[in-house]
DNA sequence: TCACGGTCATAAGGATCCACTATCGGGGTC
DNA sequence: GACCCCGATAGTGGATCCTTATGACCGTGA
């Protein structure tokens, strides 16, 4: 006894056709069942709907109130629906990502042309900033997704590892260091070196290793841009110590890249979300394409034999709470 | 696996209302029954809509954007719903109706009155006309309702009786013809008539009645309106023959009114509907006050015990297709 | 005039759905 | 650590819904 999405479309469709063995037809019913459908709708509405004919059947006054309201409706549910149905098919939408400059600029791309080779449609929603950032955006919602060093943040965020690089000097091939396969840390920190501003996740990671070492590090100059630093090794100012996947390491291939150690300076990098928190398709497809991408650095990074990032549009069973 | 009213419904107000189990309360269903329903519509949606946090549960960006698109349609959908049975229960409606010129005088305003009183939304749209318009505009359906000389036309109508009349003599009352009972047609003939125009129901009914006499009548005066006629009579013009619940009798309580006859003159006066067609709520009450308002008249119409005209409101069993 | 093809209505049976009760697992709080 | 609140799950009984089969009625054409 009461008024049920089933039974409208079923009367306008009806109204429509001026036929209840038609529009039983077009929607895939019995003619016998679409009479109880619209005997319950008039019963809910406490008005008759239809005139019956012997010729099919025809709306009332207030039948016909009904369809030109109806109509619109339905129209625009429709289109709710199937709206919403490509954002779940990633037909639409966009990803909104918190990303660390050496990640934007070395794998972010390649896995952006891998994400509109199979979802054209998807718009990704970049910005650039440090972990520390990186984290607090993706708690407070700014963005869905993050990409940042492995922290192990507490609270509602999750990190799920995407993959591991190593840092490199960078410096003339004359140079007398880039004799070594590796150069140790205890050799460099006699150089001119050339690093990162304090607040970037790489500085940090320099310098805690050189302090493990019991050495502090004293640049011969900083920079917030990496190119920047590639560019003064370019000029013989110093040695630039850089993450290998940052991209602006090909800016300089008449430069030597070099890796650092044993044991060398290595960092996580991994997907940061809100625990509990279901990401959106098209962040989702984000999330695949950039593991995708990751895959392909060797090694390969360690991962758990589930994919940590469950996918949204499979609903059962839906993903846990946060743990 | 499809999208439901009630699982629409039952998300908007978990969205809204942040909680399953309070949402579930205000819909009055328990709350697994709420999980259920939010399952299936997300099933059905392919999209994970609500993120169950230990608090209660939050929309996702999908969700978000389906509650902002879904609230404006659930409530305009409500809005026509109500707007319906504001339909059905007679709060709002207009009845078309078409009537004798002698019915809509007499009949008609203390019917109005009567509809009125019950049912105060209700408006009547009159249509003056004889009874072979009358039939046409309700065979067309510009009007929903006529009242006519029940002619027993053929076809799609349907005329049920309302009330009898007779035809009176409305004459001086010193006329030697007034100090008769009834007036016997043969006596008229020779006098100075006063009829209504020839394309008139009343003017065939009279014609007719003299022709059954072998008579001609030749009037000495015609009009359109019956107060015309009235205020002839009251000039001593002559004997206006006009139909006993014309409300224009009584302006001349002066003149003297006469039946005719034996016989006399009758008609039936009938509502007139379209047969297999189901009268809008408007129209059932105003031929409820209608019918109600010929009982009044003395002596009350033969009617068969059923009302032929059956309420539209009540929807089982619904009326048979026209006969 | 009678059979036929069309309409919608009705009835009965079986599958499905749905809401309820009872219970569980997890998180936060005192 | 013992509650309390949250949502998820399982199982069951009842309501619902669709299907097939059939009926009543109308209009048409042989």
């Amino acid at each position: 006894m009461t008024v049920t999405l089933k039974g409208l479309r079923a009367f306008s469709s009806v109204a429509r056709l001026g036929s209840f063995t038609r529009a039983a037809g077009l929607l895939h019913i019995t003619q016998p069942a679409l009479t109880v459908q619209i005997r319950q709708l008039e019963a809910a509405l406490g008005l008759r709907l239809l005139d019956r004919t012997p010729h099919g059947a025809e709306p009332t006054a207030a039948g016909r109130e009904l369809a030109r309201s109806l109509e619109p409706l339905l129209r625009e549910l429709d289109q709710t629906v199937s709206s919403l149905q490509d954002l779940a098919a990633r037909r639409r939408g966009a990803a909104r990502l918190a990303a660390l400059p050496s990640v934007a600029s070395g794998l972010l791309p390649p896995a952006m042309a891998r994400l509109r080779a199979t979802h054209p449609e998807l718009h990704v929603r970049l910005h650039e900033a440090v972990t520390g950032q990186i984290y607090e955006m993706v708690r407070a919602g700014q963005v869905d997704l993050g990409i940042a060093t492995d922290l192990k943040p507490g609270g509602e965020l999750t990190v799920d590892p995407l993959f591991r690089d190593q840092i490199l000097a960078l410096l003339p091939p004359d140079h007398p260091l880039a004799e070594r396969k590796a150069i140790p840390l205890a050799l460099l920190a006699g150089e001119r070196l050339l690093l990162l501003e304090p607040d970037s996740s790489i500085r940090r990671l320099v310098d805690d290793a050189f302090a493990r070492e019991g050495r502090m590090v004293t640049p011969a100059q900083e920079a917030v841009h990496s190119g920047t630093l590639v560019g003064m090794a370019q000029a013989g100012l110093g040695i630039a110590l850089l993450p290998s996947t940052a991209a602006e390491l090909r800016m300089a291939p008449e430069l030597a890249a070099r890796p650092l150690g044993p044991p060398g300076i290595h960092r996580m990098v991994g997907l940061v979300r809100r625990g509990g928190r279901s990401l959106p398709p098209a962040a989702e497809a984000l999330a695949e394409a950039l593991r995708a991408e990751a895959a392909l650095l060797a090694p390969p990074p360690r991962r758990p034999p589930n994919p940590p990032l469950r996918r949204a549009a499979r609903l059962s069973p839906p993903p846990r709470r946060a743990g």
